[in-house]
DNA sequence: AACGGAAACGTTAACGTTACCGATAGATAG
DNA sequence: CTATCTATCGGTAACGTTAACGTTTCCGTT
């Protein structure tokens, strides 16, 4: 027999045990009708670490200044129906008691966390770093917080991140498709719904989603009638994956310069890659073998054109009286690299900051501008071309 | 006379004005002591926006299912206490509903946001985006997101970054400090608080926070007695700010080189610069006046490094012949400049992947490591010495 | 039949904030 | 003096989720 008190009626007498609940002997007093388990009164002061510091909270000052939590929170938060007097000493006691209001509760109530999700392919390649600081730049001016989330150049990853980034916590979203990317299903899913989207650089030109361009048509345009001014008739260009708007819009601008000057488009000219080394040695190796010899190569990234160069160089080609060799994004490598680039500068920082302003003028006024944005560029010749 | 009739016993007469409260007229009905004011019925269909799209709730699958939401949140988190045919119902449920947990909410009751928030001073330099991407690799894996903060190397920004990010909404920070940050107070105040703090790369060694570095000292030390050993005996060295531990460290292993080899410390050949252009160019022009000549320049970017080189050029001044040159950082343009940079890879993306991990391992296990960690670098011979 | 065990559900109170509504006292106008 | 106003405060219910605690039902034992 259980040696148990009942809670209610207090008496020893005609207790049975009646199932356990959680691993908790749960009993039962005849008597009174009354189940019960024998609670164990917590320690309330069992802080075992350091970091159970609560923080202060408005209950908390109301209880210190015997007013209410409304009260506290109106004095705080500049509301009128409160006297200056009241509102002086809450503020000044809530910075005694060195009172930070809570974001996450704030939050949950104002259905707003200002707080942007930034997809990018990379953080370790400079346009996509540069373009990343200024959407941060733009953001922390309108006082949005940023959260990253890197695809790596992979499609399932971009998938995975939307997916994160969508679920809450964001006030919108921007977006820079992978390399890969050719389906944007993921995408359309999303569009229209609770968080507004903008796509960046590397867009999907018939979503119905905002998007903010770098000057891809008339910078290659620019480029190429540079070189055909120059006497190239032999241009070849590197591109990257076909879905992706960079791509195509640089092919455009460099078939628009061709055909005004009634030169042919060859398509052996033409090469998609994804960027990796590999490749592009693949694709200049080709080149190399055509007659008549090509004259210049433009490639979409400095990158592969610093790598170009140093192929080129390798091969006791020289550069620029044999082929002239042009970048696109105007990298720091470039100046300073023999002989250094000549490119096609991007203002890859402003279009990050056009997407942060898109984005926020679209959060505050509701209004979505879905003519894409066009960031202008400029071209800089250096001594590869 | 007001022709309002009192909710209460529905009488016209004896109904006063009883002031105006948020701009609405208040009555007070004499007959029954009551206040009242005319409350307008809200038309509750009034879906202005398609923002309006409320995310279903635990609270409306339990409604459908006819379930409490304690045992939906049961079937959904995987607990027990619950039939497995009631979990499947629910679950199958929730999906077609397309329900996605609040994760504000589940963050303001578990007091965990899984967020770790990011202070570094820019995101236009290579090792620090390549750092960035370290710790974004490790937290990603780990499930936390992370929150940047761009301090742009300004001490103040650093400060109010702190501020903004310490409030809530992360579990966790990891800071590199600016190249002016001189005192640490403003970390001070949160050290051992509710959020752990972990530095990295540029650190302040005092300080009772966990810290990642990279190899300075031995990374200095190679690099110079390379030097030595190709026969310089007068190596200058650029260096940051006095109070940062890279330029301490990187110091403290010149000298140990220099002293192995009993050369004698030259103070004219140390340079405290914030590595601006025109400090550099300052620096090496006053370097340049000396006899006897310096014959290397170990500079502590690599940033500077091909500044020195091409500014050497310019002078025709030939490296690595007349002055050998070395870096800091192997950063991706050191390759590609002529002469090509040697420099000492600090394994800067290995930083911020150790960096990430020390703080997750110190929120899961609750176990601060005070010891500084040291990340292994290695030298890297190209032409410039 | 009486008792005990276990599974499977429901209730309630948090978490910290804000929004809406209402209340009161003292001031003011007529 | 009475009717009205104004300024300043409090109460309560959200927001969506989880955790602690109770309850009910059904089944097996003695």
């Amino acid at each position: 027999m259980p040696r148990v008190r009942c809670p209610k009626c207090n008496n020893i007498e005609g207790i049975l045990k009646a199932g356990i609940v959680r691993y908790r002997q749960r009993y039962y007093c005849k008597k009174c009708d009354y189940h019960f388990i024998i609670t164990i009164v917590k320690n309330k002061n069992n802080q075992q670490s350091k970091w159970n510091e609560k923080q202060t909270s408005l209950k908390d000052i109301a209880q210190v200044a015997g007013l209410s939590i409304t009260t506290v929170s109106r004095a705080l938060n500049n509301r009128p129906d409160i006297s200056i007097q009241t509102r002086n000493i809450i503020r000044e006691l809530a910075s005694t008691m060195n009172y930070q209001p809570n974001i996450v509760a704030q939050s949950l109530v104002k259905r707003v966390t200002h707080t942007l999700g930034v997809i990018i392919p990379s953080l370790e390649t400079t346009i996509f770093s540069t373009m990343l600081s200024g959407i941060h730049e733009i953001a922390a001016k309108a006082g949005y917080k940023v959260i990253i989330c890197v695809s790596n150049e992979k499609h399932e990853t971009e998938i995975a991140n939307l997916q994160a980034l969508m679920n809450n916590m964001i006030d919108g979203l921007l977006i820079c498709h992978t390399n890969q990317t050719s389906s944007f299903e993921h995408l359309r899913s999303h569009i229209g719904k609770r968080i507004p989207i903008v796509q960046f650089y590397r867009v999907a030109l018939d979503l119905p989603v905002p998007q903010i361009l770098a000057d891809d048509i008339h910078g290659a345009q620019q480029v190429t009638e540079y070189l055909i001014k120059k006497g190239c008739r032999k241009i070849a260009i590197l591109l990257g994956s076909k879905s992706l708007s960079i791509s195509q819009k640089r092919l455009e601008g460099y078939k628009i310069a061709l055909q005004k000057n009634n030169i042919k488009i060859d398509n052996k000219l033409l090469c998609h890659i994804d960027f990796s080394l590999e490749m592009v040695v693949e694709a200049i190796e080709k080149w190399l073998k055509l007659t008549p010899k090509i004259d210049a190569i433009i490639s979409i990234s400095d990158k592969s054109a610093v790598q170009i160069i140093r192929y080129l160089k390798k091969k006791k080609i020289n550069v620029p009286d044999q082929i002239k060799v042009f970048g696109f994004g105007n990298e720091f490598v470039g100046e300073f690299i023999a002989p250094s680039l000549s490119t096609f500068d991007t203002n890859t920082k402003l279009v990050g900051e056009e997407a942060a302003k898109l984005i926020i003028e679209e959060l505050i006024t509701d209004v979505q501008i879905l003519e894409p944005k066009i960031v202008a560029g400029k071209i800089i010749i250096r001594d590869s071309a």
